[in-house]
DNA sequence: CGGATCGTTGAGTTGTATCAAGACGGGTGG
DNA sequence: CCACCCGTCTTGATACAACTCAACGATCCG
């Protein structure tokens, strides 16, 4: 099906920055190669030299880093409509890696041509960097909330960020989507062990504010969520004018 | 002294994208609006919508969050030619303030100047685009830090970052600079308390890799820091092409 | 049925935080 | 010039959050 892979990529980007009609059927006439990922597999590897970027259609997928000791920091999860590594278009060298959480579908999109659109288009530019400055001040939350939160908080914003960022897509149906991760997969996003990210999501279920099994995220009540996680959206810059009113409490 | 804040502009971002010499001569010619703040002040506060970005002449900024339980967290330290603040071209509203350290000297660069620029220069737009981008790979690096590593690496890995920074844009004198922060501001960069900061400076300073007094840091033995740190420069994207070997290692 | 992956639980250890207090130095005002 | 204050650094004692190691249970799948 051509055009669904640059329907996801617009429906992406207008959740960060203004789309016109012109840019939208720019966006749309944009060449990208669709192939399926299956879980547990690199989209990309640091050190390498990408000449496209790689669309995120459907599914899941993170980026991380490998210490030399071993271990694995996730520096961040990316949904439907995501470009994990937009930054490659002007970053040479990959200086992390992306793997798919589960299959997934991802479109490639060819370096050459995004810097044709954008000279074409300086909206559709604008809008690709506001991009990559809206996942830079994502990762700004995020180490704060490394460096400042303690285990249950943490794993509370977490949850925020990914409820909201799928409702805002459309991915969520009311308070709850699917977040297929493991909790080894929690463990090392959070910086936390897999033992202690146990104990503190069944002391979150405890509490009664979420559920959180077979993949699938509930959240009973999301005011108490963004109190325990400190969360406030607007680190997200989301464009919420013309994005119909998905719920927004 | 018209030029010198431009210079310094010119300096720093030369350090992360390449700059044709028409690049630089219309960067020259950028009006700038100078002056001091004082340490301690904000240049930035959080929620503000700035329509111009700073550039640090001198001195030294950092940007950070507060928290609700008063906790901060700094994310990102600015040296001489740092723009702490140009995502505020795209994103109106700021998630971030910035504080100055020391007195420092800063320039003002009004944002319809950089559009301007930017529509006229592509490769201009593409330089400064490529700045935000070392600054979103270098939080993705700070949460790596903060989630993976001990206090002792976490600190050996900022003291490595800060002095090859600050050797690139040709402030360090061989392998020491001026880092003038004080054990709390430290702390709140590395998500420790200020107890645990100084007695793992201590450490630090017991194995004979670096001294770091009355806000200078010297390194004795780079090798070691680096190791100690996990240390890995690629992040920060450096272009060490027509730099001058500055005692590259 | 056996293996693999994932989740859960227990026990003991370690890294880091907190609280508290003293030491040092630079600046200010009497 | 001294006395004092304030910010910063340092140190000790104690508490706790999070880690490690180890084992077992539950699923799922071939």
């Amino acid at each position: 099906m051509p055009g669904s892979a640059n329907a996801a990529l617009i429906k992406g980007l207008a959740t960060k920055a203004r789309l016109s009609e012109e840019d939208r059927s720019a966006l749309a006439a944009l060449p990208i190669d669709e192939l399926h990922v299956q879980r547990g597999q690199d989209v990309l590897r640091e050190g390498d030299r990408p000449s496209r970027s790689a669309l995120l259609i459907s599914g899941l997928t993170c980026s991380y880093k490998t210490l030399a000791s071993g271990r694995r920091q996730i520096t961040a999860f990316y949904h439907a409509g995501d470009v994990p590594d937009l930054q490659s278009l002007h970053l040479d060298v990959a200086d992390n890696s992306i793997l798919a959480l589960v299959d997934s579908h991802i479109g490639y999109i060819r370096h050459r041509d995004l810097e044709d659109i954008s000279a074409k288009y300086p909206t559709v530019s604008k809008a690709l960097w506001r991009a990559t400055l809206v996942d830079a001040a994502i990762y700004r939350e995020w180490t704060t909330n490394l460096g400042q939160r303690d285990a249950m908080s943490r794993m509370a914003h977490l949850f925020c960020e990914t409820l909201v960022k799928q409702q805002v897509i459309g991915l969520a149906s009311g308070d709850s989507c699917m977040f297929p991760v493991t909790q080894a997969e929690l463990a090392d996003a959070l910086g936390l062990s897999v033992v202690h990210v146990n104990r503190s999501l069944m002391e979150l279920r405890a509490s009664g504010t979420i559920s959180f099994e077979r993949a699938e995220l509930i959240v009973h009540d999301l005011g108490a969520l963004e109190k325990q996680g400190g969360f406030d959206r607007s680190y997200l810059h989301l464009r919420m004018d013309d994005h119909a009113p998905h719920k927004l409490k």
